[in-house]
RNA sequence: GGGCGAAUAGCUCAGAUGGUAGAGCGCUUCCUUUACACGGAAGAAGUCACGGGUUCAAGUCCUGUUUCGCCCA
């Protein structure tokens, strides 16, 4: 066995055994083994992705669960991959493009699509890389990409069958346009975005002269589209102009006042403006009020040809002229500035346009019923639990998913059009080149005859024509991402693997995708599976830096956490984490980057790059004191397992025992019973918090017990009997103790556990080969000490205020003092008597003397009530009495309150009457207690004059 | 506008089922003692956001208010 360096040095250890873990195999899941099984797939990162924090925390808490339910001896599946996340991959391929001058239509579909694979080979694998360093257990061998080929399969199946079913339509509705993205988004792609604006109110004059109704806007442009201006059917003010025309100032056509239950009397005028092409509501009212939609707007955010005059601006720049315009008509009657949310692209921010566009949908609530039951009576449940009620009340209220997205990078939806049967629906753009090119904006899809199938028809069904093109737009990336529980494990095909993980045991994600993709998963798991595919939700918090907000990329606050492994090790970065995650609370995770070459300090890097932001030096060094505690923990474990090893070498030899659980019962020494028993208490409370989800409270148990009892007191405790006659079992109980605590700590220090593990005799280890596959430490009850607890409690207790004494009385560390005990009785003195020792050692004591009362109590001394008796600390002539005094008194003072406060309770009947009877003891034992002490204090200060 | 979460030591946070508030960092004093200075010992520091209520007893339960964050419309 190597000597182990002083100080723990993670580089190196942690590459090491990683590979080593990699080699053997222990990450991959095994079909057939018959083990019952535990899985995970998880949330697959977008390809475009470079890790950050808050990865880090998701994907820690997935491989702490995994590696614990491995050692339990589940066979277990955490099965890794990426999403292709279509517009950001596609927007990330644009703007290197964009760097050369070209556009994706310069390139044409199949060549620019060589270019998005091109560049996912490169940067695509970046991020699980970056996992391996945080030393995650995934299965690397089962690595699925949702545009892999089974994969695309299971998507396309997806659809069909949906479609076959009656679930998928084309349909005309208002939905959200990103101008900059050029493609339609769903409802929950839209982020809402306080912002300035101004509401406009507009006179629109009746047809006959006789004045005018006024209608406010926020988007004057949109009125060049208007068809009607509804108002609500109870609306006295309006009963006798329903029915009557406006006409539309600026456009000068005529158009109807319409009765419709949308406007509310109470907001503005009452009377709302209605453009059916540009807004979800309005296209509502148009259909129930037969109004026409004219598109102003054309998808390039530029006003069309419809727009009169206007046709050919820029949206902003129409508002800006129309307002002119109005103003001068003598039409606008009022502007005033309104702060008002407004919809944006959640991926880049611009401005949505809602345009009426003929796009896919999925009809959601018959698919939603089933998904929100399972949640409802519990067959999915939601870590913490509250958030069910979310999910619910989206599910419950659910809406069509438009699922059409005018990219190129993603699924291709599997619907196919006869060029030859639809000859004269479609429009063809004037080319040059042999082959017709469909002008698709042109052409109205919902007219032409589809094909949905699951290959593309050799030849027309119908016609028997082979002029067959499929569908321009490809899916919704979450459309894909809805089946990641099964399409990753073989599905369509029935595989072993996916019945014998699937249904996945934990879904841990972050509580912004619930909707986009929890809900959507557990609808087509249902819905193609007839079973959930989780059972369990556990939503992890929100990772944030200093100043609350949320760590991301395009924020600029995205934290790279190799940067922190290089500084204080992952086994540091991954318990900090763990330690640090509250059911409730979103965390703050402060990190400052300073360059070694410019000097400058902030809490961030270029995103991606890693470089200071000032010089753009890479030589940067992260600080994190939160990180520094946890790799100070790692260190403190690696020092006592130094001093474990360095003891078990100085025998020659480890320990050679039959059957440790055996001779674990048969301990004698107090602090060997008590530590046996604070270990199988860590043990319990350890896999009750993991089975809970409370991975925080497993984190602070576990670094509670190592520090303050394991290192803080057994092993200094054990250090004298380690010289002693007694020593084989102290050593029996130093090893065995920490073997099975590093086997309690590996799901989160992986690494250090197994250097560790290594380190130690084979003789008192389980027979495993690594301990990421040996068996996790299960509590024995009977190896609980009640009493062992307590009297280590009272000796502790002796111990620190002998300590407080030495350093009240200013005694220099080195310095051994006589010390008396008067004990309360003859229980408490034979206690004291029993772990002289130890009270001797740890307090470095001359003499310790225990009486049964006071006699000849040296005058000048120091002392202290312990729960045992007093504490005397004679000190001769090197007493200081003021000092000692002052602090009597105040002792005194703080004694008599509480004597105040217990005995006010006592006088209280009816607390008397109600109070447990414990609860009452209590406070008579109180009262005793304090009114001795008080007694004892008053003789102190007596005996000190 | 509706919902959810948060408010506890200078900072960041813990505090099941109500019974006199804890940790880490920081701070003060002492210590390089043979596992660890990435350490040890001791210590100071809190009207538990605010107002009502329930209760013998409230950081904890109920209710209202304020501030902050997030989600939905």
């Amino acid at each position: 066995m190597a000597e182990l360096e002083k100080a723990y040095d993670p580089r190196g250890v942690e590459e090491k055994w990683y590979r080593h873990w990699m080699d053997a195999g222990y990450f991959h899941a095994r079909t057939g083994s018959g083990k019952p099984t535990f899985s995970i797939t998880i949330p697959p990162p977008n390809v475009t992705g470079s890790l950050h924090l808050g990865h880090a925390l998701c994907y820690t808490l997935q491989d702490v669960l995994t590696r614990w339910k491995r050692m339990q001896g589940f066979e277990t599946l955490c099965l890794p991959g990426t999403d292709h996340a279509g517009i950001a991959t596609q927007n990330a391929v644009e703007r290197e493009l964009a760097r050369e001058g070209l556009s994706r239509h310069d390139l044409g579909r199949e060549k620019f699509l060589e270019r998005v694979w091109a560049w996912k080979e490169k940067y695509g694998g970046t991020i699980l890389e970056q996992f391996k360093r945080m030393g995650y257990s995934f299965d690397w061998e089962r690595t699925r990409f949702t545009l892999d080929e089974g994969y695309h399969k299971a998507v396309v199946e997806h659809f069909v069958r949906l479609y076959d079913d009656g679930h998928i339509y084309r349909g005309e509705r208002v939905i959200n346009w990103c101008p900059r993205c050029a493609t339609a988004i769903s409802d929950i792609e839209i982020e809402y975005e306080e912002q300035d604006g101004q509401l406009f109110q507009i006179d629109y004059p009746f047809e006959d002269g006789n004045g005018h109704v006024t209608v406010a806007t926020t988007r004057p442009e949109t009125m060049l589209g208007d068809t009607g201006v509804a108002v609500n059917p109870s609306d006295k003010r309006y009963t006798n102009v329903v029915g009557k025309n406006v006409i539309l100032p600026v456009m000068g056509r005529r158009i109807p006042i319409v009765a419709d239950e949308y406007a509310d009397p109470e907001f503005g005028t009452g009377a709302v403006k209605v453009t059916p092409a540009h807004d979800p509501n309005d296209f509502e009212i148009g259909r129930r009020q037969n109004l026409p939609a004219i598109t102003v707007i054309g998808t390039d955010a530029v006003m069309t040809e419809n727009a009169g005059k206007y046709a050919g601006k820029d949206r902003y720049e129409a508002r800006a002229e129309l307002v002119e315009e109005l103003k001068a008509l003598g039409a606008l009657r009022s502007v005033e500035t309104l702060r008002h949310s407004v919809n944006t692209c959640a991926r880049c921010h611009t401005v949505i346009e809602p345009l009426l566009l003929e796009q896919w949908f999925v009809s959601m609530p018959p698919l939603a019923k089933p998904a929100a039951d399972v949640v409802r009576e519990e067959k999915v449940k939601f870590f913490p639990a509250r958030f069910s009620k979310l999910y619910l009340e989206w599910m419950d209220n659910i809406r069509d998913w438009c699922i059409s997205r005018q990219l190129w990078w993603g699924h291709r939806i599997p619907a196919y059009y006869c060029l030859d049967c639809n000859s004269d629906k479609i429009t063809f753009k004037t080319s040059t080149g042999s082959e017709p090119e469909i002008d698709w904006g042109k052409t109205k899809v919902s007219d032409l005859d589809v094909i949905v199938a699951r290959e593309k028809p050799e030849t027309c069904p119908m016609c028997s024509g082979s002029r067959v093109v499929q569908d321009p737009d490809v899916l919704d990336t979450w459309f894909s991402s809805a089946l990641w529980t099964f399409a990753t494990m073989g599905w369509p095909e029935k595989t072993p693997l996916l019945k014998e993980f699937h249904p996945t045991s934990v879904l841990t994600t972050g509580r912004d995708i619930i909707y986009l993709w929890v809900a959507r998963m557990i609808v087509s798991s249902l819905y193609f599976l007839d079973e959930i595919p989780f059972h369990d939700v556990y939503i992890y918090a929100t990772v944030q830096n200093q100043e609350g907000q949320r760590m991301s990329k395009s924020l600029g606050t995205g934290v790279d956490p190799l940067e922190l492994i290089d500084q204080y090790g992952a086994d540091a970065l991954r318990f900090s984490m763990i330690e640090q995650t509250g059911k409730s609370q979103d965390m703050r995770f402060p990190v400052t980057f300073e360059c070694n070459n410019c000097g400058t300090v902030n809490q961030s890097l270029t995103p991606y790059k890693g470089e200071c932001r000032k010089c753009g030096s890479t030589d940067v060094t992260a600080h994190s004191s939160r990180v520094e505690q946890s790799r100070n923990f790692a260190n403190k474990i690696w020092n006592a397992a130094r001093f474990v090893l360095m003891n078990l070498k100085a025998e020659g030899e480890a320990e050679k025992d039959q059957g440790s659980e055996a001779r674990e019962r048969r301990l004698e020494a107090l602090e060997d019973r008590w530590i046996v028993s604070r270990l199988n208490r860590t043990i319990e409370a350890v896999n009750g918090y993991l089975s809970s989800y409370d991975l925080d409270m497993a984190a602070r148990a576990l670094h509670e017990f190592i520090w303050s009892e394991y290192c803080d007191w057994y092993l200094e405790l054990v250090k004298t009997r380690l010289k002693g006659e007694d020593a084989d079992t102290a050593r029996f109980v130093l090893v065995s103790v920490l073997e099975k605590t590093l086997r309690l700590l590996h799901p989160m220090m992986p690494h250090l556990t197994e250097e560790i593990w290594q380190a130690l005799p084979l003789d008192v280890r389980p027979d495993a080969s690594s301990i990421m596959i040996a068996a996790f430490p299960e509590s024995d009850s009977s190896l609980l000490d009640e009493s062992a607890e307590t009297e280590m409690a009272a000796l502790q207790e002796i111990i620190t205020r002998i300590r407080n004494l030495r350093a009240e009385g200013n005694i220099p560390p080195g310095k051994r003092v006589n010390l008396t005990l008067v004990a309360q009785n003859a229980e408490c003195a034979e206690l004291a008597r029993r772990n002289a020792e130890a009270a001797i050692s740890l307090a470095r004591l001359q003499s310790f003397d225990v009486v049964l009362s006071e006699q000849n109590t040296d005058q000048k001394a120091l002392s202290a009530q312990v729960a045992a008796g007093a504490l005397f600390m004679p000190l001769g002539d090197a007493a200081d009495i003021e000092k000692e005094t002052l602090r009597l008194e105040k002792e005194r003072e703080t004694l008599r309150s509480d004597l105040d406060k217990a005995q006010a309770k006592l006088n209280n009947p009816t607390f008397v009457d109600k109070a447990p009877a414990e609860v009452v003891e209590k406070q008579r034992r109180n009262i005793e207690e304090f009114t001795a002490r008080i007694a004892e204090i008053d003789e102190r200060l007596r005996l000190l004059g």
